[in-house]
DNA sequence: CTGAAAGCGCTAACAC
DNA sequence: GTGTTAGCGCTTTCAG
C-alpha cells in the first residue's frame, strides 16, 4: 500500500535548481531570500500543489502546530460550546485541535495526557475530571516544554494559567435571590468539594446566607447529585424522609431537571412549594414549565479566552501566566419567582 | 527554548548495548525478538518512561494514528454526540481525533481537508456543510491513500463508505402521523435540496401524502428555514400572508422551536390550531409545553458505526466500502396529538 | 543571500 | 534473531 506523498521541498529545489535550504527559507519567510527567488518558489509550489509536511517539520523542530484539549465529555452543552470556540480560535491561528474525553475517569485523563505528550502537541487545554487528584502527568508535560492551561475545573498545584467562571458570585446571586424570595431551607446539590467549581459554589451559597443573616443547615448539602437520575432520586429521598426544605440549588442543570421532574410527578408546585435553580444554562432550562432559573457561564467567551491565552504563551516566550475569571450571568426564570 | 525530548529508541539501544532495530522490533511486537530480550527492553522502557514519537514513526511510515473529523459545528446536540462517540471509539482503538468545524462554509471545509491531508491523517470522517458541491479535495485525500468516510450529510460522487439515517422513513412516519391526526396542509421547512438529508426527508413527506391519497402542495415548501430565527420569521410570514396551513414539519428542531415560539406568541394553540414536528430530537423538545414531536437519529450509534467502519477500512486492506442506514425513531409528543 | 550537510526518532530492507 | 544502514521531509547551523 503506497502513499503518493505528493511533492516535497526537495522536488522543488531540484526543479528550480536551487538548494532545499533556500526553499525552506522561502516558506518560513526567513529574511534572507531574494524576493524574486522567493516569489518564484512560492509560485511553483502553488501551481504544483506543494503541501508542507507537518510531521517532518514537527519532528525536526520538536514541536508541532497542534493543541490537545481534554474535557470530561463533549456531549454537554457547556463543553461542546467551549470546544467549538476553542477550535475556531486555534484553527484561525493555524493550529490543529486534538480532542480527548476523560469521561470523568482519572485514568483516562492520565492516558490522554500521555497521548498528547507523545503527539508532541505544543499545548494542552484541560478541564479536569471529577476526583482527579494527581498532576504528575501535567507536570511531566510542562517539563517537556508543553504549555498547559486549565479552565473551569482547575487545580492550583501545577502553576499554569487558567480561566474560570466566577462560580462563587454566580452561586451567591442565585441563593441570595432564593432567600429574598422567601425560601428558607435551600438544599444544595453538588459533586465533590475537592473540585473547585463545587467548592466555590458552596462558598457562594454560604456567603449569601451570611449576608442575609440566615444560618445555613449543612444537612441540606447533598454530594454526588449531578445527573438527571441522581437529582430525581435525591429529591425523592429527601421528600420521602420528610426532610424540611423549600428550594433546591443544584450545581448542574441535569440534576435540577431530575428534581423538577420528580417534584412535578409528586404533584408539588414549582415555585410555590419548592423553588429550583440550576447551573450551566442548558438550553432546555428555558423551555420547561416553569422555566428553570440557572447560571450562564459564558461558554463561548471562556473558550475563546482560554485558546487565545494559550497561543500567547506558546508564541511569546515572555508572556506571563494569568488567571482569568469570567463573570457569570444569572438567568432568573419562573422556577424561583414566587413573589 | 529547548525541549527535553525524553528518552528515545537510540538511548535504549545504547544503554542495553543492542541495536535500535531490535528495540524498534520489540515495541512493534515484531515476531523475531528473543522473548527475554524483549521483556528486558520493555521493562527498561517502562522504568525510564520511554514514549515513542508518533511524529517520527508517522514520518517514516507516511501514515499516522490520527483521524480527522470534519463537522459543520460542534455545538449542536447531534454533532456533539457524534463526536463524543467517535472519539471514544477511536481512542480505544489507539487513534487520535483531530476535530475541525466547517461552520457551514464550503471554503472552510476545503481548507480543513487540506490541513488534514498535510497532517498525514490516515482517515477522514466528514459530514458536509450545506451548499458544498465540489469534492476535489476529498478525491485528493483519497488519492493520497487517506480513507474517507462520510456520515449524515453525504455525497455519492467520491466513492466512499457512509453512514446515514433513514431520513425518508423518519420523515414519512412523522408526516403520516400528522396526516392521520387530521392535519391537511403541512408546511415543510428545510435547508436545500442539494443536501441529501433534506432531499430524503422531502421524499418521505411526499410518500406519506401519496400513501394517504393526499395531494401535496409544494407552495408549502420553505427553503433555508433551519435556524430558530428563520423558523420564527417564516412562520410569522406565512401566517401574516394568510397562507392556509395547519401543521409544520421542520427538518430541524431549532426552526421548529422558532415556529413554536411565534405560534404561542400569536396566541394560537398547539396542537389544536397548528401541529408542529421537528427533526433531531434536541433535548429541549421534550420539555416545551406542549412537548415537540421530533425524530431521533440515534446519534451515538451513528458515531460508533462510522468510526468502527473507518478503522476497519484502514486496518484491513481487503475491507469493502459499505453504506449503512440507521433507523430513525419518531418521538411522538404533544405538539402533534390533537385527536 | 545561498548551499552543503547534519540530523529529528523511527522503520524496514538487507545482510549476517 | 539481531545489526547496519538508508532514508521519511524538513530545519538549521556553518560556510561561503
Amino acid at each position: 500500500m503506497k502513499k503518493q506523498s505528493g511533492i516535497t521541498i526537495t522536488d522543488i529545489a531540484k526543479e528550480l535548481k536551487i538548494s532545499v535550504a533556500t526553499v525552506s527559507r522561502a516558506f518560513n519567510n526567513h529574511p534572507y531570500v531574494k524576493p524574486e527567488l522567493k516569489k518564484q518558489i512560492l509560485e511553483f509550489a502553488k501551481t504544483h500543489g506543494y503541501q508542507p509536511s507537518s510531521l517532518a517539520s514537527g519532528l525536526r523542530k520538536g514541536k508541532t502546530k497542534t493543541i490537545g484539549v481534554i474535557i470530561p465529555r463533549n456531549n454537554r452543552n457547556f463543553f461542546s460550546n467551549i470546544i467549538s470556540s476553542i477550535e475556531e480560535v486555534l484553527t484561525t491561528a493555524g493550529y490543529n485541535t486534538l480532542i480527548c474525553q476523560s469521561f470523568e475517569s482519572p485514568e483516562k485523563e492520565d492516558s490522554n495526557i500521555t497521548t498528547l505528550i507523545n503527539s508532541n502537541v505544543s499545548g494542552i487545554i484541560i478541564s479536569h475530571c471529577l476526583g482527579k487528584n494527581s498532576h504528575k502527568n501535567i507536570e511531566e508535560a510542562i517539563n517537556k516544554g508543553i504549555k498547559v492551561i486549565q479552565f473551569d475545573r482547575v487545580f492550583n498545584a501545577p502553576q499554569t494559567s487558567f480561566v474560570i467562571n466566577d462560580n462563587k458570585q454566580g452561586a451567591k446571586e442565585v441563593v441570595l435571590h432564593l432567600l429574598k424570595q422567601g425560601y428558607k431551607r435551600i438544599a444544595f446539590f453538588y459533586g465533590s468539594l475537592t473540585t473547585n467549581i463545587f467548592k466555590e459554589r458552596q462558598l457562594g451559597y454560604l456567603e449569601a446566607h451570611k449576608e442575609m443573616g440566615i444560618k445555613p443547615d449543612t444537612s441540606l448539602f447533598f454530594k454526588n447529585t449531578l445527573t438527571r437520575e441522581e437529582g430525581y432520586n435525591t429529591t425523592k429521598q429527601i421528600i420521602d424522609k420528610n426532610i424540611k426544605f423549600d428550594a433546591i440549588f443544584s450545581c448542574g442543570d441535569y440534576s435540577a431537571l431530575g428534581a423538577y421532574l420528580y417534584i412535578k410527578e409528586r404533584g408539588l408546585k414549582i415555585p410555590e412549594d419548592i423553588g429550583i435553580a440550576g447551573f450551566a444554562d442548558e438550553p432546555f432550562t428555558e423551555f420547561t414549565t416553569p422555566s428553570i432559573t440557572s447560571v450562564n457561564q459564558n461558554d463561548k467567551e471562556m473558550g475563546r479566552l482560554v485558546a487565545e491565552q494559550l497561543i500567547r504563551e506558546i508564541e511569546n516566550e515572555k508572556s506571563t501566566q494569568i488567571q482569568i475569571t469570567i463573570p457569570t450571568i444569572v438567568k432568573y426564570r419562573e422556577s424561583t419567582q414566587r413573589l
